[in-house]
DNA sequence: TTCTACACGTGATAC
DNA sequence: TGTATCACGTGTAGA
């Protein structure tokens, strides 16, 4: 049995080299990595459980050398080739990465929603909803609009949609003044497709008095849907 | 000298347990991870060459165990616990991130840009000028706001800033109506912190007219700066 | 020289 | 059962 290893010996001096040499060489031929046959090289031999759990090995070892290889490649912050270095490198980068991300996130987040909290039962309404409306009509474009696609819910005081005549509606809304709240009021309403003729915003104490003249241009059906935590303008279109 | 190995081997059986059991509760306990220490355990032999040379390489071998494992930790995609997979997991969550980052940048930059030709000198505007703002003056916030965030940009065709008294302002604004104009503008205004009083939006055939009336807490300098592509508005605030 | 990092074969362990 | 992963000690090559 061990003198499979003996045998072995000359072989993978050589091979050693060959790996050796790839350490120096790495970066530019990693996909032309062969992995070990299981098969005996001397050509005939029988292969034995110890000469299979020796090409076993070598392959994870190669294989898991591969792929820190790899993990360098996609790092750019270079220190040493060390193996331990290597990772070392790797963590600190993806660490960056997240750093980066957060503050990226949450600056556009504090930007956009202030100091408020967020609202508990509004993810669940935010998965939800959607689904239902577009399972039911196949021609009902992206109608939905969702206030809270990010930022915080509107606190919506009273509401009222008034017919003018045909595709001409006057839609009255007062709501409490938060953070985004003009923005976010804005959105909604573009994101409907609407025409806004003209539209005037007031600024009260805490609230907001929103009137706008809108009108559409196609038939439709104006539901305005009023949460206590936020407001979701929902217009079936009519399939014509 | 290998009488070394053998003394050994009891104690690095348990140790191995150890360590087998570590990798079942990795991410709880990677900060109190004591080496080796070289001296010899059994208390006063003489340190051969053969055993420096074993415990090098044991802490080499724990050292580099403990940043794969630390790597594991800060990688969220878990497949195995597997060394190999887990520089997998981290070469396909950094180009996950990689990817990310490049989507998100090109998708600011062409928004930004439009359809017209990148401008060269807006990174640089971009980047340098929260950090100038940030290193002046203290008390600054994040008053930097950018309206070409998501969306289209904004084409500005007339704009103007009258004072009114302290602390008030009246901002005339015409410019192209498209898609989420309003919100952005809205979006823009109420980034700045600003108190809207009043604001009253008007439609024309193809452009949009935002008068406001705005009341800002604090005395500020108010300097708008326009680009044919987007709109920014900066406000420096003086440092009570 | 010593020190460092490495690949290797081997036995153990878990599935 | 075999198959896969692992830690270990050892020899070696370069600094």
């Amino acid at each position: 049995m061990e003198n499979f290893g003996e045998e072995y010996k000359h072989y993978w001096e050589t091979s050693m080299f060959f790996q050796t040499q790839e350490l120096h060489s790495w970066g530019l031929n990693e996909a032309l990595s062969g992995y070990y046959d299981s098969s005996s090289p001397d050509g005939g031999a029988s292969s034995s459980v110890a000469s299979k759990n020796i090409v076993s090995e070598r392959n994870r070892r190669k294989k898991l050398n591969d792929r820190l290889f790899a993990l360098r490649a996609v790092v750019p912050n270079i220190s040493k080739m060390d193996k331990a270095s290597i990772v070392k490198d790797a963590i600190e980068y993806i660490e960056h990465l997240h750093e980066q991300e957060k503050s990226i996130q949450g600056e556009i987040t504090e930007l956009e929603a202030g100091k408020q909290k967020h609202h508990p039962s509004y993810d669940h309404f935010q998965k939800e909803l959607p689904v239902s409306l577009r399972s039911k009509k196949k021609r009902t474009e992206h109608l939905f609009a969702d206030v809270s696609s990010r930022n915080f819910p509107i606190q919506v005081i009273e509401l009222s949609v008034a017919y003018v005549r045909e595709k001409t509606f006057v839609v009255s809304l007062t709501c409490s003044k938060r953070r985004d709240t003009i923005a976010k009021l804005c959105e909604v309403f573009e994101s409907l497709q609407l025409k806004i003729i003209s539209a005037n915003i007031t600024s009260f104490s805490s609230t907001l008095l929103k009137t706008a003249f809108i009108e559409v241009s196609l038939p439709v059906a104006l539901i305005f849907i009023v949460y206590t935590t936020s407001l979701r303008i929902i217009v079936f279109r009519l399939t014509d």
